[in-house]
Parts: C-alpha cells; structure tokens; sequence
DNA sequence: TTATGAACACCATGTTCATTT
DNA sequence: AAATGAACATGGTGTTCATAA
C-alpha cells in the first residue's frame, strides 16, 4: 500500500540541489528555463557539473506542484513573437522554509565529505 | 549497442563512496561485512547516514570484480563454527589508484557544496 | 540469530521525442 | 534554431527473500 521508502540519508540530491539554486535566482532576477540553465552550467564547468534540461525542468515543475512559483508566460526581452516562461513567487515564505531546510541539508553532506576526506586521507 | 550515459557530474555516488572506507578499512584492520556496516553506521550516525546492507555487499563485490580485493574465509574470532568473510587486497597499487581518484572526487563534491552554500545564503 | 548474497522494486536522473515559436 | 515539456530508458539504491552456520 503507502509504503514509502526511507533514504539512507547519503548527500543531497541534485534535483533538490536544483530547486535551492532555482529560488535564489529568482529572487535575484527575471530569467526562464533554459537561461538558467545555461547560467548554470557556465558556473559549474569548472565544477564539472553539466545538469541537463530535463532535470532542471522537473525541479522547476516541483516548485510549482509545491505552491512555491508560478510561471509567468511573457515576451523574451528584445523579441518580437518568442514566448518564454519567467517565473515568481506564490508563497515566499515557503520559498524560504525550503531554504533554510536545503542549508542544513547542504551542512550535513558537507561534514559528511569532510569526514570521509579526513578518514581516508 | 554499447552506448553508455553520461553522468551529469553532481556529487559522489554513495557506492564509490563506500568503496573508498572499504579500501581504508582494509588497510587497517580484518573486518568482515556486516562488523564493517555496523562500524560505519555507528560512524555516521551523527550526519543521519545508515547505509544498508546491500548498498555495502555490492560495494564490496565491486572490488572484488575489479580486481582490488579478495575474500578469505575464516572463522570468526572467538568463535569456533561461524565463518565470515574477511578481505584483503589482491592488487595494493589498484587500490592505491583508486583512493587517488575519489580523493578527486570529493574534492569536487565538497566545492560544488560550498560555491552552493555561497551562492544561496 | 548473524552473515552473506541475490532478486526484486522503486526512485533519481539521463536521453529522446513532440510541439511551438 | 531556441524553448518547453513529456515519454521513455537506465542506473542507483533500498527492501525483501533465500540460504547457511
């Protein structure tokens, strides 16, 4: 039946690792879906991080089903007819909780790396 | 065919990461499968990670396959019928090469979270 | 009951396809 | 071609079952 599946509780994933990114930056600016993407892959190429579209969309889509964004179909800027999607707010105070939930969660796997860095080396 | 997926290059996978204690472990004292999972949950219990039994089996095997290690039955100590399985390494200089590599790997996976952490709060 | 292992099922994520502009 | 989205496929990992001591 409801049966749900407890993690083991190793480090982050990246679709929430996602959804973290994806607040912050719209709290910062305007930008849709595959311009966060590219700003994304640009900062994390030396990284060796490479997430693809379709994550990203589905991180995107979660915030969404959680009441957390909304989309927000307008113009690109400086074009005639393309349509994109930006997106903003519904509930900011969510937003925030989910914040300061990935913060411990990112707390945790990094004194997890860390402890295996000094266990083994 | 042989068309192989590329990985995304997010953090560590928890497999490789056991992999890596499993090599230190070997190189400090003979432990057997379970003794080594119940050592490492105790480990990890203050970051909220339990791995499980069969995460720790295949991590082994995996070794095993790949030429790093070998099992030795023997019984356990102290014990007169119960045997257990015991490692140690068939390839030393393999394994030496491997922890090289996760050392990279983590090194990664710890930046990745920091630039995270800067970036988001 | 402890120990090892494999089978199985589910979840996370990468690839491909469809549609629109 | 750029953008969004969904369908599909595969890989990672948690749960369950089998077997032995």
């Amino acid at each position: 039946m409801g049966e749900k599946r407890k993690p083991s509780g190793f480090l982050l994933k990246q679709r929430a690792f996602l959804k973290l990114y994806l607040i912050t930056m719209t709290e910062k600016k305007r930008l849709y879906g595959l311009k966060i993407l590219d700003e994304l892959r640009e900062e994390f190429r030396p990284f060796g991080y490479r997430p693809n579209h379709s994550e990203l969309y589905k991180a995107l889509h979660d915030l969404i089903k959680e009441g957390i964004l909304r989309q927000v179909k307008r113009k690109k800027e400086g074009t005639e007819f393309q349509e994109v999607v930006y997106y903003q707010f519904v509930d900011y105070e969510k937003a925030k909780k989910y914040k300061r939930q990935l913060k411990a969660e990112l707390d945790r796997s990094k004194a997890i790396i860390e402890k295996a860095l000094k266990d083994n080396y």
